[in-house]
DNA sequence: ATAAAAAGAATGAACGTTCATTCTATTGAT
DNA sequence: ATCAATAGAATGAACGTTCATTCTTTTTAT
């Protein structure tokens, strides 16, 4: 809090007005109009709109990560562990639809095609938890085989249209739904 | 043949350019110039760019409607034709994966958030035939009882981001690995 | 008094759209 | 059959707007 007090405030506008309404409906001057900061003050703390946009990024992604970890416990079985990861995400979205509807601007954009690319070549990092444990399961055959980018498939894509629908108010989802959503895509990973 | 021969090639380019690039990637301009027109000659035929988004949109739909539907029999089970349906629609954004892009590219834009909307309050024309069979199975107890939105992001959630990262090149998907697929969403589904 | 920080007006590039003009094909007169 | 007249399709330069970024001025802190 000592240092970046601004920087706060245009990173949470930011992330309100893309959320919102998309990269191309949150130009500079509105970013900096509802931080409360001038227009030319932004480029104090980011070089451009897009070391912005992926910063910004990166900092939900890193708010992320220790959410799931809360209680993931290796010890526990396979289906154990997706359980618990898959009703985390959810509920971490559906807790923060701001950052759920940020992270999809991205993805569905020329950055997250980029960003994308380079996880290929790069390490796995941050699906790491996801990916180790859909390939745990392959190995002692508790999951389909099938290849990992499947399996995620299997995985991901229901979770995130599950979520996108409840953040855009086509149903509404309480934990049981969650816990059974979840349990549906165990259903169609397991063998 | 015999009109819109102009009109076809706006269409082409306006299709290729914009599956590629995305809306903002694909200005007007360049559009006419890929079509081999005048930037004016567009506005001859459409009103303006949103129309012409639009109106690509609809040509698309129409297009992979009977795509789908052939070999559809109502005489077969709840599974047979879910996976007659899955296959048929993972083949066709295989074999068209410039439709596909263009698809995506709409959905995650405000003009697709404007269709869902409307979608919503009006009939459902042409998820129908999906949605019908999702309900007729929910009905029979041979799919799960959930919201039929949980239902649909069962199977589409997957078979769309398989869709995606085989266009996009981070795996290669035959005939085989299809039918895996569209089987472990059905696992999903099925009570 | 000095320098760093902030502000917001100014700038220029990019875009969708318009419109005066040109081109092309059809019609009508001879 | 020929050619002038006309209609409407096509063109692309020009316009107005929007936006990211830069520049100059003002404020704040030391």
């Amino acid at each position: 809090m000592a240092k970046p007090d601004k920087r706060d405030e245009i990173v949470r506008a930011a992330l309100e007005l893309i959320a919102e309404n998309g990269f191309h409906g949150a130009p500079m001057a509105m970013i900096a109009d509802k931080a409360g900061v001038g227009a030319g003050t932004i480029y104090r703390y980011f070089e451009n709109k897009d070391v912005l946009i992926e910063e910004l990024y990166r900092e939900l992604e890193e708010k992320m990560y220790p959410v799931l970890v809360v209680g993931y416990d290796v010890e526990h079985t396979i289906r154990g562990r997706f359980i618990h990861l898959g009703t985390a995400l959810l509920h971490y979205f559906i807790a923060c639809p701001l950052h759920f509807r940020y992270l999809e601007q991205f993805h569905n954009s020329p950055y997250g095609a980029a960003f994308r690319r380079e996880k290929l070549l790069g390490k796995l990092e941050k699906g790491d938890l996801f990916c180790s444990l859909l390939q745990e399961g392959a190995e002692q055959q508790v999951i389909k085989d099938l290849p990992l980018t499947i399996l995620a498939a299997l995985a991901f894509g229901p979770l995130i249209n599950v979520a996108r629908d409840h953040i855009l108010g086509f149903i509404t989802l309480d934990d049981e739904l969650v816990a059974r959503t979840v349990a549906a895509c165990w259903d169609g990973l397991k063998r």
